[in-house]
DNA sequence: TTTTTATCCCAGTAAAATGGCCGGATTAAT
DNA sequence: ATTAATCCGGCCATTTTACTGGGATAAAAA
């Protein structure tokens, strides 16, 4: 089992689109400069969350990314699962041959142990998210950053005109 | 936050160590044998584990290792965290800092999983591990291997006749 | 006292995963 | 036609994983 940056990138991501369902497609350029992820690993996430039909494409200008479910329809696990193989804290898939065909000492302790942690985290949809207030507070400072420092704007007029 | 073979492995051996607590010092080539688990590999997780006050060591001939405090005082938590450096699921080790000095969007879903995972892990002991039935099934199994087929004896033999 | 059995310790390493860069193709609105 | 976006493939540096090997040290057994 592995939660990386992969996994809490692609959370991320997928909240900061439920933060601005019902306003058309999200650019993957606005997400990348609100949460701080680079624009091509975000474009891999997006490709592994589209084929697990988590969000739905729109190409072109004023494209980009929607959530294919309604908020309250989709959990964190399955984002993780979508771009992790799984929060899997078993060696063998579960399968019960971690040890050369049989099962190991500790096989039933992992097992439980990923019970656990899926439990908690398919409890959790990404609606229960947007409305907790260390939530609400984050998004409005990343909302207000956007909107009063547009400084690569007047970064690229100060670089054409040098 | 990772789980992985090395977190697994460290259990596993602990849970060796529990088994056969009272035989004096057990070698890290007999929980080898057993666990199938490399013998220079459990030289370094023990290593951990010593530096941690996990294990106590005897050198020499007939020496090994021997659980350190009584196995109803070791929890799963922190023999993982003797050899991965903690169960945080948090990418800025719950500091807050986690984009560019800010804290993340996600910032408490990682802080309550890492949470709900310690707690979890660290409410089973290796007394705990020891009681339950798959593990003395799992355990019997190991043992009567050992004493039925010492393969590596007939097959050095055989080798040396060569 | 020599040999053997074990822990110690350090160095290296192949393979995988991580996190990302780049170039170009495609789609569609302006 | 241009531009803004998703798509797609490959490449790359770095880190981690899981493991090997060599040798030093301690202590029991020969």
């Amino acid at each position: 089992m592995r939660l990386t940056t992969k996994g809490r990138y692609a959370v991320t991501a997928m909240l900061d689109l439920a933060l601005h369902e019902g306003k058309g497609p999200i650019s993957l350029a606005d997400i990348s400069e609100r949460q701080g992820i680079s624009l091509s690993y975000l474009e891999q996430l997006f490709a592994k969350l589209r084929r697990n039909d988590l969000v739905h494409s729109v190409r072109g200008p004023g494209g980009g990314y929607q959530l294919k479910r309604e908020r309250g329809q989709i959990n964190v696990a399955e984002v993780i699962d979508a771009v992790n193989e799984s929060v899997d804290a078993t060696g063998c898939q579960k399968s019960g041959s971690c040890q050369s065909g049989e099962i190991c000492l500790t096989h039933h302790l992992w097992c439980d142990l990923s019970e656990q942690i899926h439990g908690f985290l398919s409890s959790i949809s990404l609606a229960d998210l947007v409305h907790r207030n260390e939530v609400q507070e984050v998004a409005e400072r990343q909302e207000q950053r956007g909107r009063v420092h547009p400084e690569h704007l007047i970064v690229s007029s100060v670089a054409s005109a040098s």
